[in-house]
DNA sequence: CTGAAAGCGCTTACAG
DNA sequence: CTGAAAGCGCTTACAG
């Protein structure tokens, strides 16, 4: 079946394809009588307008790209849930990208290349990008970064307060009286801003109450993944000063991993060693014990960036490009005795 | 900044458009020195086709769209995972859609609406389509189904032997020697296809062994999260012939929501109650205890459901639409005795 | 091997 | 309020 077209819709009607997009489009100008005329001719037909043309046209393609480093993990699907929705209000359409955390990919989504020429604005969540890669970009379409800023960027970027939230997570471990705190998950290189960022909250905890930090405490992952944190969890349980009495994971999933680390040795959670995490995925409200953690407001995550993005593309001007904050708790459960 | 368009490199390199495009697009016909020409004239100007205008022309918009109920259920991120990047291979970028299983978005997402005419084809995971949705459907592109054949339907489908799968879970427990096996995820409504398979070859284990059932051991549910298992699992300790002794549930996020009702009230896993799931997510493999589950291979999903899409797409005839099968396996684990 | 031209289906000044 | 026409950027028969 040859697709209609405005065309088609318009020598039915008896009236010029121009008077059938302003129906199509609800363009006030049209008489009542030739507007029904109109719309029972789509009807007859079934057209639906052909948006690359209208795109084509128009000058956008109505597409924006998710760039996420693994959709399978739990918090960025999560994410992915929420930006999906909050677009699709804005009449976009979301195109979801993964990474695997590779540099060039990350780097090539967001230059005017191949795929990105699709896209009419792209919202990032980087993992290896730097800043000379972020100078260097020269596509058109507007960019919201997700997590922390990368240095002096010219834009948006949405993220909630890593320092504090880290440093409250470690607050509650300290309050509890726990004295030596792992902390898994730094990434000491250039492109590990998040999770140094975490590493500061940590050290700022301890700080605040005049306590020095065992170096040989933070450990680093390659990854964030369950296995990085068993792994991870393994080797401090064999640390040469005696295994710790609390740890900081600085995601869910490294927590998850390091307390099915723990209880396949027999160490007594929160007892022995409290755990927290950092994300709030569903798995630790149903993992036993249930993981305390910091929770980013996703949903508001989605909707600062989502928002930014389309004012962006719309035309309209939302300010110069900065920080865009979400809110955070902590939430107190089984893994730390809550 | 304007972008560069096939004209400003044909003025640029002194040839016409069409010799641009051929040089663009590979076509052979073009000497070594024009090309030369062209190609140090597109490097000079950054230029990059308008995929938009080329695919207008081409008839093509290079969307496909992947349909799933919810992105942020682990068995759909993990395969939405695999079909992204599938995809990606043959030149395919993937839109990711989710309906939360509501009947009118499944619906919409099938028909020549406003959204499904930007698709090429569809791969669709259906949670409440009916054979009249499909029946009724006017698109054009070509849909592949993930999941069982929706009775008679016209188009592809891809799936793993449900009833076989079933019966090897519960067959497992059968010979661990339990008696009062739960079955956790029936739908018996219209729309619940699958979950009845899966009940089916519940039945089948034990007729084969020339077992009845116990039809108060099965349990519908709703939805397929951790929060239907684990109200599931409760109403089951409670059961008025006493808590069974195994448990098989429908999917993977319903057996962890089991097994924490379990842990929760005290009841030994497996000792006291053996859990099997479905999906093989990884939540699973890093609970405590590990959970033994069925495995399909997602990979090979995939894989099957793109290659089949994208050989309609390409006007190639891979036969008569029909039943893709994909392999399964049983892991045995932890929540079994494994 | 390359050019001039038509046309994909739409939107939108320009007239009337 | 409505029509005839140009043009978005590309591909591709048709000539030569």
């Amino acid at each position: 079946m040859a697709p209609t077209r405005l065309r088609d819709v318009a020598e039915r009607a008896g009236v010029s394809i121009r008077t059938v997009s302003n129906v199509v489009n609800g363009y006030a100008q049209v008489s009542d009588e030739t507007r029904q005329r109109v719309e029972q001719a789509v009807a007859e037909l079934g057209y639906h307008p052909n948006l690359l043309a209208r795109n084509l046209k128009r000058g956008r393609t109505g597409l924006i790209a998710l760039v996420v480093p693994e959709l399978d993990v739990p918090y960025f699907s999560e994410l992915a849930r929420a930006v999906v929705a909050k677009a699709r209000l804005h009449g976009y359409t979301v195109v979801i990208d993964q990474t695997d955390g590779e540099p060039d990919r990350e780097r090539e989504l967001i230059m005017r290349g191949a795929s990105a020429a699709l896209f009419d604005g792209v919202i990032l969540s980087p993992l290896a990008l730097s800043q000379a890669d972020l100078a260097r970009r020269d596509a058109a379409g507007p960019l919201v970064l997700l997590g922390e800023r990368i240095a002096a960027s010219p834009y948006d970027h949405v993220a909630i307060d890593n320092v504090a939230a880290a440093s409250a997570a470690t607050e509650h471990l300290l309050a509890l009286g726990r004295t030596r705190i792992a902390a898994v998950g730094d990434q000491p290189y250039d492109t590990g801003e998040t999770a140094q960022l975490r590493t500061r909250g940590y050290r700022e905890a301890h700080a605040a109450r005049g306590l020095r930090v065992d170096d040989s405490l933070i450990v680093s992952t390659h990854k964030f993944h369950r296995s990085d944190g068993a792994a991870a969890m393994a080797d401090l349980l064999d640390h040469p000063g005696g295994p710790p009495d609390a740890v900081f994971c600085y995601n869910d999933l490294l927590a998850l991993g390091a307390i099915r680390t723990l209880l396949t040795r027999g160490v007594r959670i929160p007892d022995d060693v409290a755990v927290v995490g950092f994300d709030d995925i569903e798995a630790g409200r149903y993992n036993t014990p249930t993981l305390t953690t910091i929770s980013p407001d996703k949903t508001m995550i989605a909707q600062l960036a989502v928002d930014r993005l389309v004012s962006r593309l719309d035309g309209r001007s939302p300010g110069e490009p900065g920080e865009l904050w979400a809110p955070y708790s902590l939430e107190i459960r089984e893994s730390t005795g809550g």
